[in-house]
DNA sequence: TACTTCGTACAGAAATAACTGTACGTACTG
DNA sequence: CAGTACGTACAGTTATTTCTGTACGAAGTA
């Protein structure tokens, strides 16, 4: 029987259908990391790699041009799921996922939404000092007052919601939340 | 001084610029919820809107096509954002937003991570299972077996991962997070 | 029953995002 | 010092998504 690479073909066969099939299972859901389809399934392949990756590597197995490849990879180490890796004696850049998906997880979370909480607390409360500001303009107009009042409170508790956000984050970050819902299923 | 809505033009006018940034601060970072800028828009229009709005309301402010209003407020309720609500004696539907943030929170990762987590878990333990009966189909081969090993190490990995996210996600949803993580900053 | 009004399905147009090939800067190699 | 290999910026093309206008079914009204 011949084999390459230590097995069959149709072992091979076997065993790259399955991982294909769950390539595409993850690709597929990978939209919620704002990722497209086709830098997902870069992702998926990688993940079963079990050596560094080059682009050149990546191209061939895609299908696809070195350039998407860079830029596909580049958004993949932004979100710290793959990471850039050094072989001596390799002038090419060697990438390979991060498998400590836990990880992975608790990265998105501080490298995405943490931005977007901060953004829209300073929004918030920037909003905030202006409508309290507004009101002193104009002392004793009630129904200013009134009127700022309903947006003031939509903005408080909105600002109270975003801190419970970074603090929720936080504890992703610091591995604390292992503590809260632990890894094992005891 | 004239009066429009109880306010003088300026007063609204200082009130409308204020939300306007909040509108597109918060608007801005909807795509982390998979949603289109405009979607994100109207979600923030509606968000300091006092009471509810129809299609029509929407179409006149976002100064878009009632079409559109009507898929990007589908989008919203089914991420349970935004809320139909009943008021007697109106044909039209009347739309308001979730203001309870915390909710709309644990709503998205109910709707949206659970439903990615399952997936990718039912093709992870497909794939286990397949692996399983390769190597009992080859008795005794023991590069075969080493090669499914490799996979088999990820596979199993990944499946405790999502097995953690869901139980964080059964956390959220039944609001135990706040005993973890308070919603007072205590 | 005929006449409105409402929301949305659908097809085409407009806008946006993804992908490719070329070109170029950098860094090794001989 | 050429000469080569590498990664990526950039502009143009292709593909996808978003948006619009028309059309139609459902439900209310006279």
């Amino acid at each position: 029987m011949e084999r390459r690479g230590g097995l069959s073909p149709e072992q091979e066969l076997a065993l790259l259908k399955t991982r294909k099939k769950v390539i595409e299972a993850v690709g597929n859901n990978m939209d919620l990391y704002g990722i497209t389809p086709s830098t997902g399934h870069l992702y998926g392949l990688m993940f079963f790699q079990n050596k560094p990756m080059t682009l050149d590597d990546m191209r061939q197995a895609m299908e696809m041009s070195k350039t998407s490849m860079s830029t596909g990879v580049r958004t993949l180490v932004d979100l710290k799921m793959v990471n850039k890796v050094w072989e001596k004696g390799s002038r090419k850049d060697l990438y390979e996922v991060e498998h400590d998906w836990y990880q992975t997880f608790a990265d998105f979370f501080s490298i995405k939404w943490r931005k977007a909480a901060e953004i829209n607390l300073h929004a918030l409360r920037k909003s905030r000092f202006e409508l309290l500001a507004l009101v002193e303009q104009y002392p004793g107009d009630e129904e200013l007052e009134q009127q700022v009042q309903l947006d003031l409170a939509k903005i408080e508790e909105a600002i109270r919601y975003y801190q419970w956000l970074i603090r929720l984050i936080e504890t992703l970050e610091s591995q604390e939340i292992f503590k809260l819902v632990p890894k094992d299923n005891g």
